[in-house]
DNA sequence: CATTAATATTTTGTATACCAAATAATAAAT
DNA sequence: ATTTATTATTTGGTATACAAAATATTAATG
């Protein structure tokens, strides 16, 4: 949030590279993925400014934001909290997340380089070298960036944004199945598939596989629903 | 934007029931449909603050919000600009939406109710009652109206946001499309498809003509931009 | 001791003020 | 007359100040 520019105020760089907003939006973003701000936990908008050397503007401007992309929840005269999605919620999300990564394997089908393949697959094979040894927290880096990648190669803009925004709302669960070694197997086994639909560019495939990947995803965060409650 | 209740201020209705910002923004997007705002068309903050009758404050979380939809973008010592997309752009949101659809259409053979079902239906006999004589903007309005009915019924709430956001990105352009009679005919053909594929209540059928018939669009707004140069 | 009413405090919502950067305009020099 | 340098003005970015509402607290009363 700073850089080496000195600046007339002293308090934090005013290099208005980007606004103000969007470098809190983003670190928010970051406490929030990374379970330093839990779900639900309150976000008072003058500690929070003050705790970020900020004032109340540009954090609201940063709060708006994030309430955009279902992070946040603001009402009337309460503080902003980190949104709890219900399992609900959860699986809906993963509905559409579905839907958008079936499509981006088709779209990359047709618009992936052959540099961008081999890049994809070889972080399935990295991914398929972590499997029995790599914390879960690796494991869970090297899968997400894996599907990132298919939709990065698209080019769809629209797509790339709207994937990453439903990847944020779904992070935290993810990550918290992902850390249940079960299943595993299964998923190296789909992935592995959706890297040879993508070699042979068969579209009708990779989207097919991709889709199913994602909707078994909700069988496992439904369990972790069950066994907190 | 105003209501009954007198206020100390004297200003405008300050019954925060919703923050000033979505408001603002609310009425910035109708606009921006309607036209009233034409694709690359400035806002200033102060003028357009001061034509609202509004300070900075709430315009500027307004517009940080329509930002976030893809319908402003805001550059540094700029004035936010109504986003123009180019062919590609839109080519990309119509594929989204076409997946989005898709997925509608497959949840709403599950979820939706009988009720929802025969209001779907109403709506395209609507339509077809509509063909050959209808105002364009009547006709768009019905059409935007059925596809809006089949998204609601999937009881979806994040995909029947980010639909709804798609659509105002798309709004204008395939507004324009609509107004060009051509091609009626085989839109109305998709739509009785739909119908009978949701009343059978057939997923695979569903989703596959609503995923053709969206992409189906594309063509046609190919054609608008290349008749514009 | 419990309960209710009144008050104080904290919190968000909005407006205004100030600052820096970029652009437009004007004046001077070639 | 044209071009360049300098100044003025406009614009967005951020901070602060003030207002309204909700909650917490305290005091008074049964």
């Amino acid at each position: 949030m700073d850089n080496s520019t000195p600046n007339p105020t002293g308090k934090l760089a005013a290099l208005s590279r980007q606004r103000l907003g969007d470098q809190i939006a983003d670190a928010l973003r970051n406490q929030i993925l990374l379970g330093e701000l839990q779900p639900g936990s309150n976000i008072p908008e003058r500690e929070t400014a003050s705790a970020l050397g900020v004032s109340r503007t540009p954090l609201r401007e940063a709060l708006v934001i994030l309430e955009g992309e279902g992070l946040v929840s603001m009402s009337p005269a309460r503080s902003p909290r980190v949104s709890n999605p219900s399992l609900e919620n959860l699986t809906h999300l993963l509905y559409v997340q579905s839907a958008l990564e079936a499509l981006a394997g088709e779209c990359a089908c047709d618009q992936m380089t052959e540099q961008e393949f081999q890049h994809i697959e070889s972080l399935n094979l990295t991914l398929q070298a972590m499997s029995e040894n790599a914390e879960p927290i690796d494991f869970f880096a090297a899968d997400m960036a894996f599907h990132e990648a298919i939709v990065a190669a698209t080019k769809n803009a629209p797509l790339i944004k709207t994937h990453k925004q439903y990847n944020a709302r779904l992070w935290r669960v993810r990550f918290m199945s992902s850390r249940k070694r079960i299943k595993r197997v299964s998923t190296l086994n789909d992935h592995s598939e959706i890297v040879e639909g993508l070699r042979h560019r068969d579209k009708q495939k990779t989207s097919a596989v991709l889709s199913r990947h994602l909707r078994t995803a909700i069988d496992n965060i439904t369990s972790i629903f069950d066994e907190e409650n």
